[in-house]
RNA sequence: GGAGUCGUAGUUCAGUUUGGUUAGAACGCCUGACUGUCACUCAGGAGGUCGCGAGUUCGAGUCUCGUCGAUUCCGCCA
């Protein structure tokens, strides 16, 4: 096809340019039909510009009469200035008085319009993926997207890091996420797995030497899904050699610095905040806490202070080797508008509720110095005192007491303060607080299988400290046992993960050991790693880093599909292309497989 | 695997509480009028498998059960 080709895109054009005859390529966004004048909005990716049609340019006019949304078109004319501007948009100024008008390709009626108050449900703007990625604000999530990588990528590259790509068809372990699997057609009942991470690979590097690794990869895993967990992801993954933690660290810190500034012109602070895992788990009740509440409604185990009142309920409690604890739910800190009424009370009594608690105390310090709690006649006017003190609680304040088990006390009030923080407006998107989760536990006890498993992956560094544990036959020894193993956390969302690695032979032996994997296991399952590693493994560590969700939160969108061009949905299938779909029984015999009929 | 919410015109929704006339509105679409609009305006029109399948009932968009899809959360995701 013939046609007049841009000159300049829809977004660019301004006052400075009036006189000048331009050709404009683009979409019809919108068609306003005066009668005798024409105007319509031509829509590239770069903006909107006004084209003029006038009715004594009789051919144009008629061809400009059959157009309708979405039709792709070229127009050619002169730029002129408005006679009423619109000073919503760039090109508000000017528009074309159009001389050439040629339609490149007609459209059917969209099933949605596109505009950018969309008014389409997900799953339909997810069948017409193409249509809705039209809109302005999608655009701009994949522009900013794409800016991001390019960060990335400069920023390692300027430190020395190498980008090294590894294999999507990989070798399936049971460890860790469910793997997708691949059947192979050479090795008829073999199956080649996707990668969860590329863990192994990124260790094997640093064997080679290879120093300092980067990858933006995609990593699978076969679990269900979440508005920021989708199948397949994007991931910052990074290792390096001859590093500890702190290396780590300041690495990754200059990176976001250099991401946030550069996207959002926000300064981020030289260091980021640090937090233990038990600090943040005993105190916000979540490995993944929001700092921009970090001050307000700290959980305090006030088990000692009540550990002699007269009350069934937390004697149950303490002697089931539970936990009593409170939070301070502080008028001034929380910015409370309100009374905490009977009614908010009762909201969030249901909430912990769900959460697995039996029920949630209260005392309320009312303003005329009142004290009113339903467990005043438990406590007592001292130890209500007491609690106030300790809790540094004020008049119109009211805290809230939890008994229980201790993991279920402390994720209850955890997730209360959440709540909290979201009725009363605390969490301001335009804020960031970045905070590093340390000292993970190695292990953790799986009831249900009676066994430990690992906490992140089977290669992380115990702590130094903590290495006499690993020959312990005590579950609470070993549960105690402590990793060079650390989260990054924004705003309450994990971003990132990693650890320093095991890099000596005897170590290993001892974890896999603890989790009740034999010498035989271990090998059949990483034998080529642990080979690997006897022929001079560095001292390494790294991380990874979810780069859907550092767009997402960079974006202040609440889920990652937003910022994914062609996401699935949490069945994990796609709607535009309608994958997973069913394949031939000529495939199938290719690869030796037979499906299952399902009864 | 479990719990919640949603599913009605091309689209977004109202109607479901308390079953009962011809299932409404807005946007979009079609026709006509309109020479400075930018959410153009005005007049008219077409458009419905009430997700699907059973059941209850004289009668179901509305009640019951099942099922499918979307979404949120729990489990799960080192």
């Amino acid at each position: 096809m013939i046609f007049n080709k841009r000159t300049h895109t829809c977004g660019e054009l301004n006052t400075g340019n009036i006189g000048e005859s331009v050709t404009l390529n683009g979409w019809i966004a919108k068609r306003r039909d005066l009668g005798g004048l024409l105007f319509i909005d031509l829509r590239d990716r770069y903006g909107l510009t006004q084209l003029k049609i006038n009715p004594d340019k009789k051919d144009i006019y008629e061809t400009a009469l059959s157009l309708g949304n979405e039709f792709v078109i070229s127009a050619t004319g002169k730029v002129i200035k408005r006679e009423s501007i619109n000073k919503n948009i760039p090109t508000g100024e000017i528009e074309i008085d159009v001389d050439i008008l040629q339609i490149l390709n007609e459209s059917e009626i969209t099933p949605f319009v596109v505009e950018e108050e969309i008014k389409a449900t997900e799953e339909l703007r997810l069948q017409y993926r193409y249509l809705d990625l039209r809109r302005k604000q999608m655009t701009d999530n994949l522009v900013m997207r794409n800016e991001v990588y390019q960060i990335v990528h400069q920023y390692y590259y300027k430190q020395n890091f190498i980008e090294v790509e590894t294999p999507v068809l990989m070798k399936s372990t049971p460890e860790g996420a469910r793997d997708y699997l691949v059947p192979s057609r050479v090795h008829k009942g073999k199956f080649y797995a996707l990668p969860q991470s590329p863990q192994t690979y990124k260790q094997l590097l640093m064997v080679s030497g290879l120093d300092r690794y980067v990858q933006i990869c995609k990593c699978f895993r076969d679990e269900d899904l979440r508005a920021d967990r989708q199948p397949e992801f994007t991931q910052i993954d990074v290792e390096m050699s001859f590093v500890d933690q702190e290396d780590i660290f300041r690495i990754s810190e200059g990176l976001y610095r250099e991401i946030w500034k550069k996207i959002l012109n926000y300064d981020l602070p030289e260091t980021f905040n640090r937090i233990t895992y038990d600090e943040a788990m005993n105190t916000y009740g979540i490995d993944k806490p929001d700092f921009r509440i970090k001050d307000i409604m700290k959980i305090t185990d006030i088990t000692d202070t009540v550990r002699n009142v007269d009350f069934k309920v937390y004697q149950e409690s303490i002697s089931d080797g539970g936990i009593v604890a409170a939070v301070n739910l502080s008028r001034e800190k929380c910015l409370l508008k309100g009374e905490v009424t009977r009614k908010i009370i009762d909201n969030y009594t249901e909430l912990v509720k769900k959460l697995g608690l039996g029920g949630l105390g209260y005392v309320k310090y009312n303003t005329d110095g009142q004290i009113q709690s339903p467990l005043s006649k438990f406590l007592g006017e001292d130890i209500m005192i007491n609690i106030k003190n300790i809790l540094e609680a004020k008049e119109g304040d009211t805290v809230f007491i939890a008994s229980g088990k201790k993991s279920v006390v402390l994720s209850a009030l955890g997730q209360l303060r959440l709540k909290i923080a979201e009725e009363n407006n605390l969490l301001d998107d335009k804020k960031f607080e970045f905070v590093w989760i340390t000292d993970f536990p190695l292990f953790h006890w799986e009831e249900e299988d009676k066994c430990f498993v690992g906490e992140h992956h089977l290669f992380t560094m115990p702590k130094p400290e903590y290495l006499h544990l690993l020959d312990s036959k005590d579950k609470d020894e070993i549960e105690s046992i402590r990793a060079n193993c650390y989260d990054l956390v924004l705003n309450g969302n994990e971003i990132g993960s990693g650890s320093i690695r095991i890099n000596v032979s005897d170590i290993q032996k001892k974890v896999f050991s603890i989790v009740g994997l034999s010498d035989d296991e271990a090998n059949e399952k990483f034998g080529f790693l642990l080979k690997a590693f006897k022929f001079g493994a560095p001292p390494h560590g790294g991380v990874a880093f979810g780069f859907d969700r550092i767009i997402s939160i960079l974006k202040g969108i609440k889920s990652i599909r937003e910022v994914i061009a062609f996401p699935k949905t949490v069945s994990a299938s796609s709607l535009m292309d309608e994958c997973p779909s069913k394949v031939t029984d000529v495939q199938l015999n290719e690869l030796g497989l037979r499906i299952k009929e399902e009864k």
